[in-house]
DNA sequence: CTGAAAGCGCTTACAG
DNA sequence: CTGAAAGCGCTTACAG
């Protein structure tokens, strides 16, 4: 049925040899059989088997992006400029719904497809860094994410301690002091991390950390974002201003506002943290910390096809393989908008 | 270095046949010989290599979405469902982002992916019906979206001119006179079938059709929203509703009403096409139309898979293949919600 | 530069 | 029920 390789070598006139050759650029090839074997290709519509290319060079020039929630909007635009990136490359991502479960993500280090995929890029949100540190993955594996900085994988992600410190930083600026975190409970460790920088960010200026104000989490939904809003309204002593440790949290924090009769930035300021695009578009738009989500892609596909080429010849990375491992840092802006009076 | 199906033979004492009928699970095999095998399995950390599978079998267990943008809601959301529902049958989504580009388009018509996927589900939007029906394609494909009713393929569509008269039939049931439509333009086509079912409400009303409140197109985001609503508010006779045949441009439209001081319902009232998610998150929430996307999926899911079996034994569908085309029609909700005074 | 041949890891008739 | 063998469509040493 399909057309084989054969069929174009046949038709050109020329061995399988060179019409493969032809198709992976390989040099010594004469203009006119270039030519005469790319006629052939396209007069037979030739497309080459992927299965039987990878069955055989061990490479398949797919690579996999696991995420806890494709729907979710920041995982969305991240896997659409990861997608970007590794086409320009000449490789197909496929996108793993691990749905934030141990068993999707045990799936993920385990499995990695049936040897189809070169390479993994990774957002655990479940699985412990400890637990992650130890899987025996058999192909190149990259961490996304703050929690996993320092482990024994490549790993690319925000300082999320500074750029948490500068989100908080932000709220005093414009004169706010009674200031909640929404989201210390939950985010895969995120939110210990971000809380960390808000916490320093407080002391920094001479205010007290109130325990009170920190809530939230596991969830990083709109609907928890909204709860954990509604939970701080009740407080004897509302908060000021809140720092949301994600857009979306931040969304459900406006929309809770919005019920209670009050608004943003005028009754309580409120920041979030990825620069998903609908934010923008919000009454209020929602200031927020936005990671170079281009810049992230960009550096993880290509750091990534690093390792695949290198790994090649390696057995067993475990002799060098602390040695050579690489944490890249996400540039990232202070997005100033209505809801923090910009 | 990976183990083979040989290897757990070995371990297991068995042939490879036994390992190959074991793990796909044919009758006739006793539960010693199963338990044998299944040991053996564990041990090794065997995984199955797909591209050999794929290569000897001919069926992969992949299908393929493609869409013009992974990260928009919309298409996000569908693809999460998407993923779902072929997950449960044991197939795996590879989701192709086509940026609406004919080239992209045209790469999915033809390529298929060097024959690794199965089928594809496809959300054309650059190609014209025409050259989709005469696209000569050698896996089953299944179409998505209004325009493409009737055609040659399987197709899966709300019906959308039933649910945009009901949705401007909604506007005018809570008391507008003045009616605009903002995406008549664009969509794919979305445009033009969006706006029958508008004036037909309209029409039905006895009220006038005004092609001055015909506006927008061909994008379909936000931004294009917001401009298409500016540009309304600038009539002379602005209106009192609007209809937007997304949900991403009436999120649009919402902002350009605050910017411009005004709100909805109050001002406009708003409604929209889709039911993404951050629509009831808005202020004021969006009501909208809202496709059961867990249906879809589901349905568009089987059916092409139901096609993708049949298609085994099929050498051409010329002969039998106009006959037995299907389409789906998806069942709707009309979501009231705060933008039209809910 | 080209051709003939082996082999990647499976599945599947074909004999037993 | 099991074993030995062919073959899916490529790529790649190996000879020329």
């Amino acid at each position: 049925m399909a057309t084989r390789l054969s069929d174009v070598a046949a038709r050109a006139g020329v061995s399988v040899k060179t019409v493969s050759n032809v198709i992976n650029d390989y040099p010594h090839i004469t203009a006119r059989t270039r030519a005469k074997v790319e006629a052939a290709i396209a007069e037979l519509e030739y497309t080459p088997n992927v299965s039987a290319r990878s069955l055989r060079k061990g490479r398949s020039d797919f690579i996999a992006l696991a995420v806890p929630e494709m729907a979710s909007p920041y995982f969305a635009e991240l896997g659409a400029a990861v997608s970007r990136a590794a086409k320009k490359r000449g490789i197909t991502v496929l996108i793993d719904q691990t749905e934030g479960e141990a068993a999707g993500e045990k799936l993920v280090l385990d499995g990695m497809r049936g040897q189809l995929i070169d390479g993994i890029i990774f957002s655990p949100i479940t699985t412990s860094p400890a637990k992650i540190g130890s899987a025996d993955t058999a192909k190149p594996l990259l961490l996304l994410g703050e929690r996993h900085a320092g482990g024994t994988f490549d790993h690319v992600a925000v300082d999320s301690v500074q750029a948490s410190f500068d989100a908080t930083t932000h709220l005093i600026s414009i004169g706010r002091r009674r200031i909640a975190a929404i989201g210390v409970g939950g985010g895969a460790g995120t939110g210990s991390v971000r809380r960390k920088g808000y916490r320093k960010a407080l002391k920094a200026a001479g205010l007290e950390v109130d325990p009170t104000l920190e809530v939230g989490g596991p969830g990083y939904h709109r609907e928890d974002g909204a709860a954990s809003m509604r939970e701080l309204l009740a407080l004897p002593e509302p908060p000021d201003a809140v720092f949301c440790f994600n857009d979306l949290l931040a969304i459900g924090a406006l929309r809770a506002l919005a019920d209670a009769g009050l608004s943003a930035p005028k009754d309580v300021a409120v920041i979030g943290f990825d620069d998903i695009e609908d934010g923008r578009f919000h009454s209020p738009s929602l200031s927020t910390i936005s990671p170079d989500k281009e810049w992230l892609a960009e550096n993880a596909v290509a750091l990534l096809l690093d390792r695949i080429a290198g790994s090649a010849g390696r057995r067993d990375s475990a002799g060098n393989g602390e040695a050579d491992r690489v944490d890249l840092t996400v540039p990232y802006t202070l997005q100033i908008r209505e809801s923090t009076g910009g």
